[in-house]
DNA sequence: CCAAAAGTGTTCTGACTACACCCATGC
DNA sequence: GCATGGGTGTAGTCAGAACACTTTTGG
């Protein structure tokens, strides 16, 4: 009778929306894709809990995180609760762990296979609650870099939602709303005209 | 090292959002009021403890009874995480337990003193999950009769809201909503016209 | 006839949608 | 000069907000 924690780590890698997902060298689920997670330490709390594991997984600290939901009976194991967290990253500024077992890799959520315990679940619910806080939140600040275009912000909204968006549209809502500041100067990257570079006003989760 | 479930259990009162609390009987915070609560009893699954504790107290089955968020370090006790449900319910159904010790009560949120434990928090939490349920859910019908006017049902908004509503504005919208219905026929029931009464079209909870 | 609550429509404004062309650059 | 992605404005529609008077009843 313990309590666990469980933490579903998303980014956008190459306009997907991705889920960091490690490969179970143990039983049981021995071989199967597991979320990140694994038992209260002594003296921890709830959320030192998974910002540790999230520090582990990723090496970031400071970044998106924030319960999810409570759980029981997750698998037939004997740990009776679990804590679901779910998290947004960057994904250039983590440091995946480098091992032959318990190995981390990115996943986009389009390729997945059957996850361990109830994974499946926590990972639909965690989808839901990010989508849902796209539309009302600055969440996305978490997944961009200091610095980045209006398009690069528009393909993660669309990775995220799965919908496509007009970009005339998207432009004027971003700016009308305030949230980000046009910053510096253009850049020059390929060949096509340089962009504008924008940072957000608030690197904190507000309501927008 | 042990989860216990607390149940946040609103109605509205009178025109008043109202919660149900229970004078302590027993140290710690003996004679202090708090949300009902207490241990997962053997084999007893989260959602299975919260619907235990709110029948209880109310004898109510099969009402909105929803999962909060889950707290740790709960006053100085040895409980290690606390899963916090909320409810919504109509008050004229539920049947207060009637005990020298532990009484329940009806709360109007306006008036209410110092909790005990850390359930400041947790209803403040549960009240700001309410009222952002209300925008975009039909969970008025918890708290409503099977059969209501439009006019309670505008109180109820305001009694959860703390906002006056528009009486045309108000209509107009749950009329166009199409989540009530027009039923049977208009009653007499003072010293003014009769009112249309309605229902929902869903007694479970919906987008909206 | 008076008090009390029920019922009802119009206008204005702001937000969201749809939609197409020119610009700056690298090769 | 052409391919690539960046950048921009207008018109239409819809939802929400503001706002005041008449109706039915009981006493």
């Amino acid at each position: 009778m313990s309590t666990a924690v469980v933490v579903t780590i998303f980014t956008v890698v190459r306009n997907r929306l991705s889920v960091l997902l490690i490969e179970r060298s143990e039983k049981p689920f021995q071989g199967i894709w597991a979320l990140p997670g694994g038992l209260l330490q002594p003296g921890e709390t709830l959320d030192d809990a998974a910002t540790r594991k999230l520090q582990e997984e990723t090496g970031l600290q400071d970044v998106f995180l924030e319960q999810l939901y409570t759980f029981d009976n997750l698998a037939q194991t004997k740990t009776e609760t679990t804590v679901a967290y779910f998290a947004l990253i960057h994904d250039a500024d983590a440091k995946l762990r480098q091992e032959l077992e318990w190995k981390p890799e990115w996943f986009p959520l389009s390729t997945l296979k059957a996850l361990a315990f109830d994974n499946q679940i926590i990972l639909e619910n965690a989808k839901d609650r990010l989508r849902s806080k796209l539309e009302y939140t600055n969440i996305a600040y978490s997944v961009l870099p200091e610095s980045f275009t209006l398009s690069e912000m528009q393909h993660v909204y669309e990775a995220i939602t799965e919908e496509p968006l007009d970009k005339r549209n998207f432009r004027k809502k971003i700016v009308s709303l305030g949230i980000v500041q046009e910053t510096g100067r253009l850049k020059k990257q390929g060949a096509h005209r340089p962009a504008k570079l924008y940072k957000f006003m608030n690197r904190t989760q507000t309501v927008i």
